[in-house]
This record gives structure tokens, C-alpha cells and sequence, in this order.
DNA sequence: ATGACAATCAGAGATTGA
């Protein structure tokens, strides 16, 4: 089962970009991020044609997150639980069904900046209840797959440059250390499991030819459960994309599972 | 210190992003 999770900055405006990335990657399940739609404005007849099962929880103009799935899709929630006047889309969770089944979080992370400010308070609040929420995942023992923008750059080696993130809300101290609390209740970060080093990106911006001077961060991540890490094979950044026409200024991070 | 660049909504320019 091959699992992918890809910011795609707009489903308008990467619709064909998507389209030939999933003709050439064929993920079993690919959890987008930003579609940037509402869900009755989402194209799901496309992907439908090609053979998904389409979940939205789309918000207007910003946010919004959705699973595309090959395998059948059960047990689809939307939001994540701890604030019932928390309006951003940003969370969505499905079962797969592959030779097992495997609970899904698709997760598009607040950026936080500036900071210090509401919208850094508002992340660092964000990220507690996910925390909340991871802790009730594992507490399943069933394999759990927690993918998306996470909007963190875990550590420096994650970062071209990491000397001009030092205080930014993605690099942080605290926002480091509360994405530890959530990979130390027991996740297992699956790059690093396969790629450890520098010079691993999933984010390029567009200004300044960031991506000609291979100026990028790693911030799209894929947290796995115990009983998700035992069944991993293979991991990796489809960064090639980066370079095409009209690309997102983020790229797909995939996993492999023997599920 | 600012803006670069892109997307959205709207129909200009503000807002958001990372």
C-alpha cells in the first residue's frame, strides 16, 4: 500500500499537475493539502475517474484537506476534536482497507508566523490537542499513519539554510518541542527510518529561485504508529515535480506499507 | 527593513502562506 501526502497549494490551480503525478506515482492513497475549495467546489469527478474514492473537508479561499483512495475508504471523520469554535479545515481521518486496515489522519499543520502573535498561540494550541488526539490513536495498537504539512522543521539538517529560520514559527524551540512530544508518545518518523542526513527537502518557495539554488526545508512528514513502523518498506520524496509547470512550492512525500 | 512569488476572491488589492 503505497501512501502519499502531497500540499498541493489550490486543486484549481494544480489540477493537471496532480493529475499527471498520479498517473506516474499511483499512490493507493494520497491525503492533499490547501485544495483551497469548499467541498461542493472540488473536482471529485475527475479523480473518481481515475479510479479513487474522493473525501473533502474543504474550507473557502484557505486551509482544507482531502484523501484520495484507491482502497475502500470507512470510518471518515473531519476536524480534529479539542475545540468545537476551531473553524480551519486542516484535519480529516479515514480507515484503508488494504490486506489490513490502517486509520489515516491527513493533517495540514497552522504556519504559525509571525511569532511570537495569535497565530503562533493558535498553532502551539493546535498542536496540543493533535497531540490529544496521536495519544488516542496509538492507545488503538492498530497501525495509524499521521501524514501531512506539518509546517516544522524537526532539526538545522532539515533546512538548506537553517541560520534564517532561527526564529521563525517553523524552527522554533517550542514548535520543535511540541512536534517531539507528538513523535515521543511512541512514532516513528518514516524519511529518517531510510534517508538520514541533510539535504532532504519537501518545500521549495517560489521567490527568490529557492528551488534553482536548492533552498528548501523539510516539513512534510509521515508519523508512523508501532504496528505501522513494522510494516514500512520504503519512503520517499517525489522531487522531481518541483521542477514542472505550474508545480506546488511543495512536493509528495510517499511511504510504502506491507498492508 | 522590505520584497521577491503564488493562490484566492473578486473584479483591486488585501490576505495568507513558509
Amino acid at each position: 500500500m503505497k501512501i502519499a501526502t502531497f500540499n498541493i497549494n489550490g486543486i484549481k490551480a494544480r489540477l493537471e499537475a496532480l493529475v499527471a503525478w498520479l498517473s506516474e506515482a499511483r499512490p493507493d492513497v494520497a491525503l492533499l493539502q490547501e485544495i483551497k475549495s469548499v467541498d461542493q467546489g472540488f473536482p471529485r469527478e475527475i479523480f473518481e475517474d481515475l479510479g479513487y474514492h474522493v473525501e473533502t473537508h474543504g474550507q473557502k479561499s484557505f486551509n482544507g484537506v482531502a484523501i484520495l483512495s484507491r482502497l475502500p475508504l470507512e470510518d471518515v471523520t473531519r476536524g480534529l476534536p479539542g475545540d468545537a469554535t476551531d473553524e480551519q479545515a486542516r484535519w480529516i481521518e479515514a480507515t484503508v482497507i488494504g490486506t489490513r486496515a490502517v486509520r489515516l489522519a491527513g493533517l495540514y499543520l497552522p504556519n504559525g508566523n509571525p511569532a511570537p502573535g495569535p497565530k503562533y498561540d493558535y498553532k502551539l494550541a493546535w498542536m496540543a490537542r493533535m497531540q490529544t488526539r496521536a495519544r488516542a490513536l496509538l492507545a488503538t495498537e492498530e497501525p495509524v499513519v499521521l501524514a501531512g504539512d506539518y509546517n516544522i522543521i524537526a532539526q538545522d539538517e532539515d533546512a538548506a539554510r537553517p541560520e534564517v529560520w532561527r526564529d521563525d514559527a517553523l524552527a522554533l524551540p517550542a514548535s520543535r518541542e511540541a512536534y517531539r512530544r507528538i513523535v515521543n508518545l511512541g512514532f516513528t518518523e518514516a524519511f529518517r527510518t531510510r534517508h538520514p542526513g541533510p539535504g532532504h527537502y519537501s518545500f521549495w518557495d517560489y521567490q527568490a529561485g529557492a528551488w534553482e539554488k536548492n533552498n528548501g526545508i523539510r516539513i512534510d512528514h509521515l508519523l508512523l504508529s508501532p504496528q505501522a513502523a513494522d510494516l514500512l518498506t520504503d519512503c520517499g520524496i517525489d522531487k522531481e515535480i518541483r521542477a514542472r509547470e505550474k508545480p506546488s512550492d511543495h512536493v509528495p512525500v510517499w511511504i510504502e506499507l506491507d498492508a
